[in-house]
DNA sequence: CGATATAGGATGCTATTGCAACTAATTTTG
DNA sequence: CAAAATTAGTTGCAATAGCATCCTATATCG
């Protein structure tokens, strides 16, 4: 699936590690990138290398917090804002060549599922009794 | 969870890309990598990687087919056979810990649709009409 | 107030994966 | 039968992801 992604965001020079940083920018405010990498449940190196090459592209802004300057509040460039629509084109494209042959009952609880496994993995491991 | 599978199997010196092969061989016959790639739905070069370390570490015996010389025959050397049902118990307790919150029939169904959209991926993209 | 701890982020490194291009062996075609 | 096409496998390369580690800024504690 990376690999498709990122023919069908070639032409933007976007990669499959970048898109899901882009759109989770574009869904909300100015964001930490701690705050997002919690949010994605990725590692927070991940989430670095993604915004410096969404930057490099100049899709995305990084501005110190005046107020903590531990902090970088991540934000859409005019660039950004105009290739959102695109990125979310391709994905819809994505989704329906990946679900065909799959009900929408089935899709949801496969998403769903999957973040189930996802967060199962990302927790931190229990102990055992 | 391939991070999580690596380091389950760190003891014995197999990778999260390679115990798929390895099971893979060890369910079947003697086979060629080409047969692999297109059960495990993997492209050629990573099977030729995984089964390249895994012959390495003493786990698999390539044999040159006689019949044909391009054909290189794989099974599971003495050691590969002990190997497995480490690997097998490895796995199981991943996928108890993956599975939590999960209902049998959510985990089936689960696994069912990642196979699904895996084959829509691998699938040659249809022309459009 | 100063030392220590914590938090956000960056860098180096390793592992995996697939595409492109290549080699060598066999099969098909003219 | 020789040339062309096909097949199995290999190598080079680039992209992604996470861990370990480090740096800098802020917060906490004695």
């Amino acid at each position: 699936m990376q690999v498709a992604i990122a023919a069908e965001l070639a032409p933007y020079r976007i990669g499959s590690g970048q898109y899901i940083f882009l759109m989770a920018i574009a869904s909300g405010r100015s964001v930490t990138q701690k705050a997002l990498s919690e949010r994605l449940l990725v590692d927070k190196t991940t989430t670095a290398k993604a915004i410096a090459k969404l930057e490099m592209e100049g899709y995305v802004r990084r501005e110190p917090d005046p107020a903590d300057n531990r902090y970088q509040l991540l934000e859409l460039s005019e660039a950004g804002r105009q290739v959102v629509p695109k990125v979310r084109e391709a994905l819809a494209r994505m989704k329906a060549r990946t679900r065909k042959g799959l009900s929408d009952e089935a899709y949801d609880s496969f998403l769903e599922s999957l973040k189930i496994v996802l967060r199962n993995l990302t927790e931190p491991e229990e102990m055992q009794e």
